[in-house]
RNA sequence: GCCCUCAUAGCUCAGUCGGUAGAGCGCAUCCAUGGUAAGGAUGAGGUCAUCGGUUCGAUUCCGAUCGCGGGCUCCA
């Protein structure tokens, strides 16, 4: 029989008879890897241990501890579930089940609905048939067969999956069988249901056939599964921990913001510690937008419908607006700052030699959110944008993106937010304006993003429809992505308002216009924030930066003395005078997360000094109260993020 | 908007197989005047989300609404 060479990952090569399997490869190097081994890297694509080899190839071997292995112990895992789901609930019909970033899922099509209990009774269900240990075969079957089988059982979602199978072309599709049960799938799967070890369904959801609103509504069951047991138990504490910095929890034990049922949802109400951090933040926002040449414009939260229909907001916005209706005119609530900016660049004539102009608004906007999307401060109907508009010349395109790219990266490491991905959006099917100004626009955000370094993925498509954008999302405590930072073109606009200059010729142009935000919202940046420090915030944002805190009665004159003193510095401080022992009162300082507590007692009253204790430094021992004040101003002017 | 879940004191939660409710923390008052993560006592505080239905009787069962939460869809 012919022979073909087979390298490892070692270096080495073997020979070995063409058509021979992975899985014979592994026995044939070690007993002990064949057995634990899930499958393998043929030239770097997955493969089950089954695959045969059919041409001289680079093998690896791989069990669930490398990331290919793992994704397929979890795809079994899925197969599983839904092997028990048919055992437990006849009759259920099955859609889709991917693995996706830390687990699985799968989507049913059943009566009714699962309820906790069936989650149970389902992983009972997994358990035994991972006991069965049933090995998974893969089996490649002709399209017309496979529909033909897939139809005879009523599989209408697997059905419509092999019919668009068959229209893009594939004659044949693979199907995997584990006991009685056997899914649609292009695998690669475990060789063996037993060696699914450590598992756990999570929770029930529903989820639209194919993610649309106009298919049904089925039922999803998310899962995990690990190489472990104690992968699995170190993930789940991880996603505990990761709910306890929630900002929604955060927002109310440190007292920063609450919703109310009798104002509505999602609107916020900023107390007073949610407002002290919000201005710190908004206090640097002004100051380092007047550095890089942007003016600050004020414009009105409503404004006549007349400015919607010339902008387009009333036709595609619509949905969105909040209407008022007054002395027979109707009035709209902003859902965005853009059409009162150009309102104020068109006040006058530009020309090229004062371009760019760059207006910048914290513009609170109104926006109609769809009751089941509202989430925390990270999605909410009323929000202020830290908004801007920046009208330039087409030959100031670039280096204009490029400055908006440097300062949203500038203005996340001041926060000191890693956390975040970014994203090039193109050109979508339904769009205004050239081809060529959409080449232009696109290309000049690639270049922008390309000159800095950034990595960033493209959402082909996903473009608005005035223009592409860049957008930057924050990841929250539990690792979802939100929208933040965005730089949007846009060719739209300019031209519903005739939006111009004047050229070195003399001639009217139209000017191109930039969207963008650095944070993103103050609402959602605030809850990232929130999340990123689980609430212990560095000093030059924290919303009570020192608190004094009284030993006894006789001490309570100088504590006000030393927190006057202070607050007359411009630095936030609290006092805490009660009739309380100091290690209680140590106790709430250090759960509310200040970052520094001065302990003020006889000692100090009569040396004039302060004991310091940090938030996380501890005793500091005792110190003048100038002193201490250096040290407080010097941690607010660098603005360092690390944790005192 | 759709699917599922949840809703009890300011907060975190028990509880009621249908007979109008409890704890801890917080708050108030009093005692204690205390030196680096919870001193003690007493007390006030609830239309059990809202509106309907079933029932002799509903916080409890059923339905609707509002709202929270997990997803889906959406996100100019």
């Amino acid at each position: 029989m012919e022979s073909i060479r087979v390298s490892l990952p070692d270096g080495s090569v073997i020979e070995a008879p063409r058509g021979t399997t992975i899985g014979a490869v592994a026995t044939r190097l070690s007993p002990r890897l064949a057995a634990r081994a899930i499958l393998g890297l043929v030239d770097g694509a997955a493969h089950d241990l089954s695959y045969p080899i059919t041409a001289d190839a680079a093998i690896v071997i791989a069990d669930e501890t490398c990331p290919e292995g793992l994704e397929a112990m979890r795809h079994t895992a899925a197969h599983i579930m839904a092997q028990a789901v048919l055992r437990v609930f006849p009759g259920t019909k099955l859609a889709i089940g991917p693995t996706i970033e830390n687990g699985f899922y799968y989507d049913f099509d059943k009566q009714g609905s699962f309820t906790p209990d069936d989650l149970e009774r389902i992983e009972a269900e997994m358990r035994k048939i991972v006991k069965e240990d049933f090995p998974i075969a893969r089996e490649e079957v002709p399209v017309d067969e496979a529909l033909r089988r897939l139809s005879d059982e009523g599989e209408v979602y697997k059905t419509e999956l092999v019919e668009e199978l068959a229209a893009h072309g594939e004659q044949t599709v693979s199907l995997y069988r584990q006991g009685e049960f056997y899914d649609l799938c292009r695998g690669p799967h475990l060789p063996r249901t037993g060696m699914l070890r450590a598992f756990k369904l999570l929770n029930v959801a529903g989820a639209y056939w194919r993610g649309d609103e106009n298919r049904p509504m089925l039922s999803r069951i998310y899962g995990t599964a690990f190489a472990n047991k104690s992968q699995l138990d170190e993930y789940l504490r991880l996603q505990e921990e990761a709910a306890r910095r929630d900002h929604r929890k955060l927002g109310k034990e440190l007292d920063l913001f609450s919703i109310h049922e009798e104002a509505g949802a999602g609107l916020i109400f900023y107390h007073p510690k949610g407002a002290a951090l919000r201005s710190a933040i908004e206090d640097f926002w002004r100051s380092e937008h007047a550095r890089r040449g942007y003016e600050y414009v004020i414009t009105p939260h409503i404004a006549e419908s007349t400015l919607w229909t010339m902008s387009g907001h009333n036709d595609y916005y619509r949905e969105n607006m909040y209407f008022l209706s007054i002395d027979e005119k109707e009035y709209i609530l902003k859902p965005m700052n853009c059409p009162g900016h150009i309102l104020i660049y068109k006040t006058r004539t530009h020309s090229y030699r004062e371009m760019p102009v760059r207006y910048c608004e914290l513009g609170t906007v109104y926006r109609y959110e769809r009751s089941g999307v509202l989430h925390g401060l990270l999605r909410v109907r009323g929000f202020t944008q830290d908004d801007a508009h920046l009208f330039c010349t087409p030959e100031q395109l670039k280096g204009e993106i490029t400055g908006v790219i440097d300062f949203a990266v500038y203005m996340l490491k001041s926060f000191g937010f890693n956390e975040y991905e970014i994203f090039l959006s193109t050109r979508p099917e339904k769009s205004v304006g050239s081809d060529e100004n959409w080449e232009r626009a696109t290309s000049a955000l690639r270049e922008a993003l390309d000159s800095r370094d950034l990595a960033y993925s493209v959402d082909p498509g996903e473009g608005v429809f005035y223009g592409p954008k860049i957008d930057i999302k924050l990841k929250d405590a539990l690792g979802r992505l939100w929208q933040g930072p965005t730089i949007q073109v846009d060719f739209n606009l300019p031209e519903r308002f005739d939006v111009n200059y004047i050229g070195d010729d003399g001639e009217k142009h139209r000017a191109i216009m930039i969207h963008r935000v650095v944070l993103g919202s103050m609402e959602r940046f605030t809850g990232c924030l929130i999340e990123q420090y689980a609430g212990a915030f560095p000093v030059w944002i924290a919303p009570v930066q020192a608190k004094v805190l009284s030993i006894g009665e006789k001490h309570v004159g100088y504590a006000r003395e030393v927190a006057d003193e202070l607050a007359s510095r411009g630095f936030r401080v609290e006092t805490d005078l009660r009739n309380e022992k100091i290690g209680h009162k140590i106790r709430e300082a250090q759960l509310e997360k200040a970052p520094y507590m001065l302990i003020v007692g006889e000692k100090e009253m009569k040396a004039g000094t302060v004991s310091v204790r940090a938030r996380k430094g501890g005793d500091l021992g005792s110190m003048s109260l100038g002193q201490f004040r250096d040290r407080l101003a010097s941690d607010v002017e660098s603005r360092s993020c690390a944790d005192v």
